[in-house]
DNA sequence: TGTTTATTTAACTCGTCGGTTCATTTGGAG
DNA sequence: CTCCAAATGAACCGACGAGTTAAATAAACA
């Protein structure tokens, strides 16, 4: 349509200014690190000032605690998307496998963040009150998976939810995590289109074999939703 | 007291106290990241002084980087003591996987170089020319249990030595790199020392479970040398 | 001992960057 | 139109910290 085309005149929404902020806030960081972002590079990203990120966000550390809630918020709500409540429990979790997999690799932004975090020992998200159980759903589907496959008779009798959350973790976080080193190191066979295939086809692979009862054969992988 | 309340007489001993300024470093670098860690604060931790440490390393990248360096070295180094090659091949791949998770776990420092390292898109790693080869023993090691494994008829004839290098690597370097950020969201019950002996087990049962041959059972664990 | 050179110290420089001040503009409500 | 509060811009400040200067002192060796 029609729109303006010189914005002689602002429209009130700090909504999206802080919107934008956060948006550029999260690149710059997760690119830099926290203390090698600038606050005035972050600015240059967004259509506004360094002015005004003091002014919607009080200062650099809590405009970073901001951008990690945002992140996990975001990322949390996306392994949301993922139903798999009506297939039977071994697909069910291997779909969540590949999922979490595809998903981590698709968000190498908040992976960053998280390695930030836990270099500086977890210091901002402690005062985030909510983080705690946007955390939960992941856990409960995979208690629901895990409940259905012994039930059914698929799964061993002492799986234990958290720790294939642990490995399924392990796995993807890794992944996106440790690429620049290990490929460095040992090359970038992995670190390819088809070599991130092969990967996820292994990982996915080692971990339904431990969940599985002995014997019990692990469902043909549907080719499932790249990311 | 009227005593020389200063050393009046020191010795000459340079390899000494770069060893001394690298050490403090160290230290100074895993636990605040690059940009974060003070010159002074490293000198601090040292008998020397700031401007020793510009004297010795020129500026504090290529300080950064022989710290790097260093930590490397001493930590492939220390996987060279792990002896195997006469061990059959499953209880050699097993023990392979528990030295390294306890390995790492020793040594939360050098993993801390490497998330940093990661972070910086490996900026510094790539001027140490040794690096490559300093990983290789590490991979030629498992590449011996492989082929010993394959020729016994207990592995899989498709194992991929560096596969398996790739996940023992996740599981281990996430067990350190993760721990702060996992614990807030989903419990400490894994970071005390039974729950990281149960994870260990878990881990290593995993990927004993995709290497070896359906069917075959996992050696029993010889409860093996702590770290 | 004397001379040279490596090592050490304290004081200083100076750019960078987080954060602020203050004046101005704009939108909106009456 | 008018006034107020929200929003914005430009210029500024101050401290923090990497790296330097220059002079002092001890070691090494003749």
């Amino acid at each position: 349509m029609n729109e303006p085309v010189k914005p002689r005149s602002w429209k009130q929404n700090p909504e999206a200014v802080k919107a934008d902020i956060l948006a550029a806030a999260r690149q710059e960081f997760a690119e830099h690190g926290l203390s090698r972002a600038r606050v005035q590079d972050i600015a240059a990203r967004t259509k506004t000032s360094k002015r005004m990120v003091f002014y919607y966000f009080k200062d650099k550390e809590a405009l970073y605690q901001a951008v990690l809630e945002d992140a996990y918020a975001e990322v949390r709500q996306g392994e949301l998307e993922l139903k798999v409540d009506d297939l039977a429990p071994d697909v069910a979790l291997q779909r969540l496998i590949q999922f979490t997999f595809d998903h981590h690799r698709a968000n190498p932004d908040f992976i960053r963040l998280v390695m930030i975090e836990n270099i500086h020992g977890g210091r901002h998200m402690q005062d985030m009150a909510e983080m705690p159980h946007m955390n939960k759903p992941a856990v409960l589907l995979l208690d629901r998976i895990c409940k259905a496959g012994v039930a059914a008779g698929l799964f061993r009798e002492d799986v234990h939810p958290l720790r294939i959350h642990w490995q399924i973790s392990a796995a993807s976080v890794f992944n996106v995590a440790n690429r620049i080193t290990f490929s460095y190191n040992f090359g970038t066979e992995f670190y390819t289109d088809t070599g991130q295939d092969a990967l996820r086809a292994e990982v996915t692979r080692t971990i339904m074999l431990s969940v599985l009862k002995p014997g019990t054969p692990i469902p043909q992988t549907p080719c499932s939703d790249r990311a």
